[in-house]
DNA sequence: CCGCGGGCCTGAGAGC
DNA sequence: TGCTCTCAGGCCCGCG
């Protein structure tokens, strides 16, 4: 599911009934989710208050009062909703307890708000991990992840350096987060048509000339900007599991040009082609041949 | 450094 | 209805 716009569209669902509020107790329905809980996983949570709901790249970050950040990654499936609003908050909104009870409901917080958040994860691909805030810089999850598309240590030149020399697909290189974190397979293939830019073409095309980002660079990060913004603003892309916290879909799905669009006409004006799909590195690629080069 | 295959899991959809 | 097969938004590993 989750790429930067479904985790960022949780984050904000999150932040108004979790930060601030303190945690009055976990539940945790087996041991593990990716990995196995920590020992004491639970206990590091229990009574600490979380400070602030952050996200770098996919990964959702609450810091706590204790020190602690509790790291969260969705995987594949993941999705967390907002069971039970605080009581004092909005009476008019309560939602039944069973809501709480649905099939791979993993992990579940009970706000001293009386707020309920649940995280759910059918293939468990997803995880959580407590992390010293002062450990964060040696974070395997974290160390490693290249820039932030929507921060401003992410431009052209920037980009560019991070696809000097790689002999791998442009494709390739925007999925490796460690030229730019959080964008996934769909978002790739949605930037790379709105710069008119092949996915087959060498990564390292983008690289500087003469001592300046090329146009190209340039055009992918406006459409990188651009697509994840307006994910954004849809609460994300909801093709099977992604989920509001609300549970309401997202709606971005709906403005894919090329993704899950195999042959459909080009959506580009003047462009006679057709939406196609392969296979690039063991993954669907959708893109129309004809105008991106 | 790179691509590829396999693995981790469950569920949805297609085809028979 | 039900079986089998393929595929899925992420990510890691080992191999050649």
């Amino acid at each position: 599911m989750p790429e930067l716009p479904e985790v960022e569209t949780v984050r904000r669902g999150l932040q108004p009934v979790m930060e601030g509020q303190r945690i009055a107790s976990v539940e945790t329905r087996r041991h593990n989710l990716r990995f196995p809980f920590q020992k004491d996983f639970v206990g590091r949570l229990e009574g600490q208050t979380i400070v602030g709901m952050g996200r770098r790249a996919k990964l959702l970050m609450a810091e706590l009062s204790s020190g602690d950040v509790l790291l969260m990654h969705l995987g594949m499936s993941g999705s967390f909703r907002v069971v039970k609003h605080a009581a004092a908050t909005s009476p008019g909104h309560f939602h039944h307890e069973r809501s709480a009870d649905r099939a791979h409901d993993h992990v579940v917080f009970h706000m001293a708000s009386g707020a309920i958040v649940t995280f759910n994860d059918p293939r468990r691909f997803g995880y959580m991990k407590i992390v010293p805030h002062s450990e964060l810089e040696a974070e395997s999850f974290l160390r490693g992840l290249g820039p932030e598309p929507l921060s401003n240590s992410f431009d052209a030149a920037v980009l560019a350096a991070g696809c000097a020399g790689k002999k791998t697909s442009l494709k390739a290189a925007l999925l490796d987060q460690r030229v730019v974190a959080g964008l996934g397979n769909i978002y790739v293939c949605e930037a790379l048509f709105r710069a008119h830019l092949s996915p087959k073409r060498q990564a390292s095309t983008l690289a500087l000339r003469s001592g300046a980002p090329s146009d190209h660079a340039r055009r992918l990060v406006d459409a990188i900007h651009t697509v994840l913004n307006l994910a954004i603003e849809a609460g994300g892309s909801s093709l099977r599991d992604h989920r509001q916290t609300t549970g309401e879909l997202g709606y971005f799905q709906h403005s894919f040009r090329v993704y899950d669009r195999e042959d459909e006409k080009c959506p580009t004006k003047g462009c006679k082609g057709t939406i196609k799909r392969f296979t690039q590195n063991g993954r669907s690629t959708f893109w129309c041949p004809t105008c991106q080069k």
